[in-house]
DNA sequence: CTATTTACTTGCATTTTGCAAGTAAATGCC
DNA sequence: GGCATTTACTTGCAAAATGCAAGTAAATAG
């Protein structure tokens, strides 16, 4: 039952890696938060090719932490939905910042070379938009 | 001789985390481009506590990643230090943005929380700063 | 009522991390 | 010069995380 693991400090950055510092996890919320993904099905599709048990690992752990939620479909019984909660959406900024370095330093694909152009404005204000956007599905329909 | 690892997609996230995406490269980030730690001994003592030979192995990796240089101290020979890259001091806003969404969500210490309050303004003006002073000390003795 | 979809679980190999101890060159001190 | 200490690791082994292939089980589709 108990399975929460000691914290390595009390550092912000620290504590946070705790949770989301592994290979997948920020990749699941990229997907979600940008893509709009919201079943298992749709993120075993992911570009990167996760495990299905490393996925379902994750998603349990994501849901423990509070970062997304875990539903069934209206109408149906075998169709789960998984959702961001906003602190799961919160997560959003830290994967832009990591998005535009790669985009800087490593040879990304050519859509996001136009990320890296951006100023810091308008990276800032795009970040900004698709965070609405989910918060908006968030408490439209909660 | 060869041991880098084929990417896993071409995404600038993965890409990223496929470098800095362990339990323990942004920590030891951190530490250097915030506390200005320069050596392997300085860096063994982190808060978190890291293992002699995670450090080192992750010191490895992160110099063929060109995120940081290693040197010989002038005037010894059994001292090394540690630099940073332009590339490394780069991951700072990535760091900054996962201790803000840290300091919101988790336990942190409570010097972090005043980070927390900071807007968005002030928090991008504190981490230009810190990058600034970093990436003084690497132009004016290179 | 059979086939397919959806969301997993299981078992096992490989890789990464954790822990304790050991090593080896350089330096400090008398 | 000689011995303790500092500095920066390496080594060996245990434990945890990840990767891969296959299997399962309930629900839905036709």
């Amino acid at each position: 039952m108990e399975d929460k693991k000691k914290a390595r400090s009390s550092c912000g950055v620290a504590l946070s890696l705790d949770i989301i510092g592994d290979k997948w996890s920020l990749l699941i919320i990229r997907d979600m938060v940008y893509l709009g993904k919201d079943t298992y099905g749709d993120l075993l599709k992911m570009d990167e090719g996760i495990a299905t048990n490393v996925l379902a690992d994750r998603l349990v752990a994501l849901e423990k932490a509070e970062i997304i939620t875990k539903e069934v479909f209206v109408g149906s019984k075998s169709k789960f939905k998984y959702k961001l909660t906003s602190k799961g959406i919160d997560l959003y900024p830290i994967i832009t910042e990591i998005m535009y370095w790669g985009s800087k330093y490593c040879e990304v694909k050519p859509e996001q070379i136009v990320i890296a152009k951006m100023d810091k404005q308008n990276r800032d204000a795009f970040t900004t938009d698709v965070m609405h956007k989910r918060l908006k599905e968030l408490t439209d329909r909660s």
